[in-house]
DNA sequence: CTAATGACCATTA
DNA sequence: ATAATGGCCATTA
């Protein structure tokens, strides 16, 4: 089953593009839910559809974070499209979308 | 209803 | 820099 906040979810990370990324804090933001980022992690944990790019969402200070097949899939996904990861995590000020807010500060 | 569970986060040591 | 801690919240048992 789709829960309302599921679907509220997909519907943000279904348009982060190609060769981008952004973060589960910002996604929980972007819904109206700012302190939700955790349950964004399991609404993606649980995602099915294809059409739902959930590889492209990280954790708000640029770490990879968890993927339900693997973070060694989740990485290599990302880098076939042009995301550079350096050292585990990527640099949100180039590849971040919709982000902004308070890890550009550091 | 309560309790446990995380693809999280910020703070502290 | 790492590790532990407490908080957070939708979902599930």
């Amino acid at each position: 089953m789709i829960t309302p906040f599921q679907r509220k979810v997909y519907n943000v990370v279904k348009k982060i593009p190609h060769g981008r990324v952004s973060t589960y804090r910002a996604v929980a933001r972007a819904i109206g839910k700012p302190r939700a980022a955790r349950a964004v992690g399991g609404a993606l944990n649980k995602n099915l559809f294809r059409s739902v790019p959930c590889h492209r969402v990280v954790r708000s200070d640029g770490l990879i974070g968890g993927y339900a097949r693997g973070v060694r899939s989740k990485i290599g996904i990302l880098q076939g499209e042009g995301v550079e990861i350096i050292r585990g995590r990527v640099d949100l000020a180039r590849f971040g979308f919709l982000w902004r807010e308070t890890q550009f500060l550091k």
